[in-house]
DNA sequence: GTAAAGTCTACTAATCCCATAGACTTTAAA
DNA sequence: TTTAAAGTCTATGGGATTAGTAGACTTTAC
């Protein structure tokens, strides 16, 4: 299960993708039509602006907007951003990778070769799935 | 990621369906080598017991044994009894579905789209893979 | 009858999730 | 130049979940 961060991550960023042009759209016009706590989705869209996928301007007439345009947003990155791991163990995870301290030896681990095979069908879609895709699948 | 008692668990079980003949094995030897807390074990071999998937023996040379074949133990009937959902939201759930609280229209949902995409990769591999294949795979 | 095993209930420490509060900064426009 | 509208930052807190522990109890083989 992925958390409401995640959730309410892609769902601004899918709104923002959505709109005609790219004016700055206020965090509450956001939180308000995708029905989410505003002050959470504050500290959401400040950690996707920190990453390099939004911009935002302050004072009267701002808001946040795209940096990137859609075609150029993966899933997958935002996901990582928001979520972390995309593998279900650590021992598995490309960019997030921590040795599992009950294994002795990873490669004879059963429920590890298990686990990558998830994880490399997982990244099959949401790395190959952009925010475009998202909008464009309506 | 998943949960340390579904990865103890899916390693209990491989243990067990790795050994020749189907004695029962002592919850502290199923700890022992494969280093996981025996208290811990215990509530997790417990559950799988009242699922059908062990049975067990009480009193001197007691212990677990599978109830079912490894065959017949796929990886996502464990998974759902030791983790819960596979689907990474529960709106897209099979087995444990919950209408998301902030969306008023479900088929409108962008992300719940990608959602089912991912749940369906994941369960083609989870619910095709028995125990036995773990074990093969060595 | 006793020691070896699982069973059950209860508890706890730590962590994470989701959210809220409020002071602060920047900016547009009157 | 003041003012209101916006994002920024720090701090905090309740609740749920996770991983594990303690200990009394039950069953069974010998």
């Amino acid at each position: 299960m992925i958390s409401r961060k995640t959730k309410y991550g892609l769902k601004a960023l899918t709104f923002l993708a959505r709109r005609e042009g790219n004016d700055p759209v206020q965090i509450s016009v956001i939180a308000e039509s995708e029905n989410i706590s505003q002050k959470f989705l504050e500290s959401i869209l400040l950690s996707l602006r920190k990453t390099g996928f939004l911009q935002s301007k302050k004072g009267k007439g701002g808001g946040y907007y795209l940096l990137k345009s859609a075609e150029n947003i993966k899933i997958a990155e935002v996901y990582r951003i928001l979520e972390g791991p995309i593998a279900l163990v650590p021992c598995v995870s490309l960019n997030f990778y921590e040795k599992c301290d009950d294994c002795p030896d990873e490669d004879a681990c059963t429920v590890r070769k298990l686990m990558i095979k998830v994880r490399d069908n997982a990244l099959a879609i949401l790395a190959n799935t952009t925010l475009q895709d998202l909008i464009d699948e309506e």
